[in-house]
Order: structure tokens, then C-alpha cells, then sequence
DNA sequence: CTGTTAGCGCTTTCAG
DNA sequence: CTGAAAGCGCTAACAG
């Protein structure tokens, strides 16, 4: 019973059906005001009664624009580009835009490639891109443009949008100085991430702050799996409070602990970091900092259609996350 | 220091660069062997040295291939809907093709819009449209062919992609019924989706099955907070044991719980559906039956692909859910 | 084997 | 205000 694929009308069509140019039937369609009304009416009620629609492709083709971005994520599995994601395409959507998505599966060279593939397809990039290196990054840029980057250090010429995960950790190590923790292990992720960076300098400055308190780094992944691998160096360091790099981390850790009969937050406390959708739900209740993801997937497109329609200047944004304090730290165990 | 827009390079440029026609480029491009080798070459050097790589765009218009498939999810912020774009996306990239995502926000009418407009800038479409009307899906389907469906009910001609929920709610009503619960309560979802509809033929049987036993269903949302909203009703059901429509809402319902002091699974056994990446670290953590919804992505770009390359007839694939056994369900309470 | 010539479906001068 | 004509960048006959 299928009908043998209805090949698409095209735009001459319209304009036989109605007696018209081609050339009218685009302007009608464009909006274009300089066309008699009585025209105008016949062409639509054709466009109508045949149910055209013009297309993109061609259009795409002659004008240049796509009405469409591309974004590249490292992992669509992760909450945190998740987040980024939706937010960017509920944005995008809003003003007619679409969104071309690619996963780089945590793949640097992947990264690059994809990157530039995708951008050829669209008007422009979000690109999350946090593990590839600075010199990659700024050769790639001119082939990318315009783009928004997205948890990157600034740079000229190229809109960043980013949390600040240097406040966002100083809250969080705060916190735990107030609960009265001396003893802190930070979790790191990625070395040469820029987020990962900022956390480090945030570390800096609570040592300068707090000489009576240490805190010790441990290299560490930025998954579940991580965080559970960690637990012996956790368990061995004799800290009282860790700051995992993210909420997957710490939440790997969690259960690492809980199989392991050590309690939080009596024994040890534990903090996330990005507030994802989960955080509140884990046991007990993850301490984090929040990082609205969605927002930046937001503030992203808007920097973006700034670009595309070359309105504003590409002004930066940088979101504060703020400590979400919960169940998982508590004050530092006095016998010790 | 920005570079004023270079330009892209056209066909012609490659062309008198190597000092060729621009058909034979074109050749070259594709891969046609009939060339002469030299000739070849020297295009490959000129492509090379300008860095040439031709436009998707007019590729696409006259061979009328875009390398792009369209997805249209209800919610990028579900887990599931993330997992089935996370593997569609990953095989359609090995196969060099491109995914243009939409969210309809949950919006039926919108689901509509998106997916006839998507579906024109691709060479097919993945639907994941659960609660969309039969009437609608029908008359819209000839206008997207060629099409995968996500979680519906097999049709002729169009390859559905989908969990067997059937079997899967199954599973976990006789895992419950071993425990002893009599009186189990079913947190229905979306009424008139495909999927909850199919749990509750799983419930009939059940019911027929189990004559002794007492299953009843309360209306439900889909997320968190429906789950969290029917709390009351579970308590006032003296059941002792709920089956949740799928994961967040069972999420959602264990936090309420929680808060009011009930113990999960002493004075009620909780079980979700779908198994997503977190319901392993709920407390407890949570019994459910797997969904292995990043293999239905990868499937559904199988069919796509199929149907694209019109290569084997669309097979319709069934994935079963196991139920997945954890903490969250226990023996019912005897004393009642 | 290679070049010339039509288009793909639409937008946009440029005349009328 | 409207139509004819020239492309956008590429592919695919169709001749040589």
C-alpha cells in the first residue's frame, strides 16, 4: 500500500499552479513585501493546496546558511554535556535553528576531525572539547569559526562559555574547613584540562589561606570507575574529607566506600563537583557544587547566533557554581 | 589578527590549479578509477597543497544524500533517550554519517513540526515519540519515510526498534511474587504509550496467573517528581510493593519514602524499569529490569542504514529486558 | 580517458 | 511590481 515515494514538489511547481515566475513564488515565500497582494494570495493558496515546502538544501546553497550548529562533545553519556546539549537545542529550536551532533568518544584526534566535518555542514560550533591541547585547539580555531568554546581558558577573537570552577571549589574546600577537616584529598581529573587547572589554583589559594590544613592531589579519572579505583589511596591517605573532580567520581567513590563499611560522612567526608541530576539522590545526599550545564548550553547558542547574525560583540560568560551542601560531608571526625 | 574569512575553495580552483577539467576532479574525488594515474595524482597534489575539501552542501543537492540522519527524542534529559542517541550517534559515525538531534520538549505538536522539518535536511529519521496519537503517527510517517521507529508497535513496512517491556515488567512481577507480595501496586505511565501498555498486558497475565495476588495501578507521570507526587497513594495502598513505570519515577518515589521514614524494602519493595546508569547507586540501590538502550540506538542506526542503502528488508528488532535484582526489593513484611 | 554541458532547487540581480 | 537569466558548488551524462 506504500505510495512509491511521492518525489518533493519543487518551487517551479508552485509557480505553474498558480500561473506565476519562479522568481515571485521565492519572494512570496521569503516574505518579500514587494509582490501584489492578489499574487501573493494565489501563490500561497498553491503552496498551500499542494503542501510545498521549499528545500533547505537548495536554499542552504545559494544563501550560505544552514540554519543549523553543530556541537562536539567528548561523551554524550556524560550529565554534564547532557545538559549542555539540551540546553543548546531547546535554545537553538527557539529560533528556528537545528543542531548537528557529534560524540568524539572521549577520542582527541576524533576530536579535530569530527569538528571540522561537522562544521562544513552548519553555520558554525559549540565545541566541548576540555582535553585537547592549547596548540591543537588554536590551529583549529580559524577553520572552525565562528565558534563558541565551551569550559575553556579565554583567548581573543573567540566567545567562552564556562563555569567557574575556581569559586566553585574554593566554596567547597571552605566548607570543609569550616566542618573542621585538616586533612583534604582533592581527586584531579583530566591534568591538562583548563577546569581541572582552576580547581588546582583554587587549591593554591586555600593552602595559602589555611596553612594548618593540608590538601594532597591524587591523579584520578573523571568516571565512576575512577572514583571506585580510588579507594585504597582514599582509604591509605588519612584524610577526613575528599573532593572528587566530579559528581561521577564521587559517586564512584561512594559506593567503593559503602562496600567497604567505611561510613559517610562519619568517617569521611566526600563532595562532587557539576550537581547533576543525581547528585541528590545517591546515600547519603552528594555535597557538590553546583554548575548549571543547561544554562551553559544556553548561554552557548546565544553566543553563537550572536556570531552567526554578527550582532553583539562575542562576549564571554562565566557561571558561578555555588556549593550544594548536603548529606555526604559532615564534621571532621575528631578521634583521629 | 583574524584572518577576514578565507574564503572556501571551489572545484574550479582544484581544477586549474592541477590543470585539469573540473569534472575530472570530481572524478578523482570519488574514487572514479577511470583516470590516469599521473592526472590523478597531480589533483590529489593540488587538493592537498590548497587544503581543498568539497561542500557537503552541493554534493547533497544534486546527488540528493546528505550523510545525515535526524533523531527526534521527547526529552534529552531523560537517561534512556540519552543512551539510544549516545549509540545511534556512535554507529552512525562509523559509518561517516552525521546526526541531526531534536528535542520536542515533551511536546506532542511540536514532535510533529520537528521531525517533518528535520527530516528534510536528511536522508531519513529515528522517532522516538512514544506518546504520539496512532492517527498521527500514520499520516505523518509517509512524509518521513524512511523511518525507525523507537518503542512502538510493529506496523507494516516501517522497522520498529523497541525493549519488549512485556516480558521485562514479567520478570520483576514474579521476582516480587517469590518474595511473598500479594498486594503489589503498578505506577502506570503515559497512558496511551505503546510501552505502558505493553507492562500492563504484563500485569494481566500476571493477574490471571496469580490469582492469590492483588496488582492495582495508580496513574503516574514519567520523571522524579511523579514519582515523589504519588507517595501518598502508595502508602494509602497498603501494598508491599510498587513497580515503577521506569527508574526516575521509582527514584523519585524512594526519596519520598526515605524522607517519611519508611524503610525500603522492610516496609516496601521498590522496583524501577530501564536500568539506568545510576539506579545501581540509589539507597538501596534499585532492582529493575535493563533496558540496553544504547544498543536500541545502535539497532535503530542498522535499520536506518538498511533503509538508506536499501539493502536488506527493515527487520524489526525486539531487545528483552532481565530483570536486574538489587537491594530495593526484599520478602514482603508478614506482619500486616 | 577527459572535457563540455546540463542541471540539482532555490535566490537574486537586472531589465522591463 | 514581475519575469528572465545567471549562478551557488558539485555530479553525471554525453561527446570526443
Amino acid at each position: 500500500m506504500a505510495t512509491p515515494a511521492p518525489k518533493p514538489l519543487t518551487m517551479a511547481d508552485v509557480a505553474r499552479h498558480a500561473g506565476v515566475s519562479l522568481a515571485t513564488v521565492s519572494r512570496v515565500m521569503n516574505g518579500n513585501p514587494s509582490v501584489d497582494p492578489a499574487l501573493a494570495d494565489r501563490v500561497r493558496a498553491a503552496v498551500a493546496s499542494l503542501n510545498y515546502t521549499a528545500s533547505p538544501l537548495a536554499r542552504s546553497l545559494v544563501s550560505g546558511r544552514t540554519q543549523t550548529v553543530s556541537v562536539v562533545v567528548p561523551d554524550l553519556g556524560n550529565p554534564t554535556f547532557q545538559a549542555i546539549l539540551r540546553g543548546l537545542s531547546r535554545a537553538a529550536s527557539r529560533s528556528g535553528y537545528h543542531v548537528l551532533v557529534a560524540d568524539s568518544a572521549e577520542v582527541v584526534e576524533e576530536e579535530e576531525v569530527l569538528a571540522v566535518a561537522s562544521r562544513r555542514r552548519t553555520d558554525g560550533i559549540v565545541l566541548c572539547a576540555p582535553r585537547m591541547p592549547e596548540e591543537r585547539l588554536a590551529t583549529l580555531l580559524p577553520e572552525l569559526a565562528p565558534v563558541v568554546l565551551v569550559n575553556r581558558d579565554p583567548r581573543a577573537g573567540v566567545p567562552v562559555v564556562a563555569a567557574d570552577y575556581r569559586s566553585g571549589l574554593t566554596e567547597l574546600l571552605e566548607h570543609l574547613a569550616a566542618l573542621g577537616h585538616r586533612r583534604i584529598l582533592y581527586l584531579a581529573g583530566v591534568p591538562w584540562s583548563a577546569s581541572n587547572a582552576h580547581r588546582l589554583e583554587a587549591v593554591e589559594d586555600f593552602r595559602r589561606a589555611n596553612p594548618g590544613a593540608r590538601v594532597d592531589e591524587v591523579p584520578c579519572g573523571v568516571d565512576f570507575d575512577a572514583g571506585a579505583a580510588v579507594l585504597d589511596d582514599v582509604l591509605a591517605s588519612g584524610a577526613t574529607a575528599v573532593l572528587a573532580f566530579n559528581d561521577l567520581v564521587a559517586m564512584g567513590l561512594l559506593s567503593a566506600l559503602a562496600a567497604s563499611g567505611v561510613r559517610v560522612p562519619e568517617d569521611v567526608s566526600v563532595a562532587g563537583f557539576d550537581d547533576i541530576p543525581f547528585a541528590a539522590y545517591t546515600s547519603p545526599p552528594l555535597t557538590t557544587a553546583t554548575v548549571p550545564a543547561e544554562e551553559l548550553g544556553e548561554k552557548a547558542w546565544l553566543g553563537m547566533s550572536g556570531l552567526i547574525e554578527a550582532r553583539d560583540a562575542p562576549e564571554s560568560v562565566y557561571l558561578r557554581p555555588r556549593a550544594r551542601i548536603r548529606g555526604s560531608t559532615g564534621p571532621a571526625p575528631s578521634a583521629r
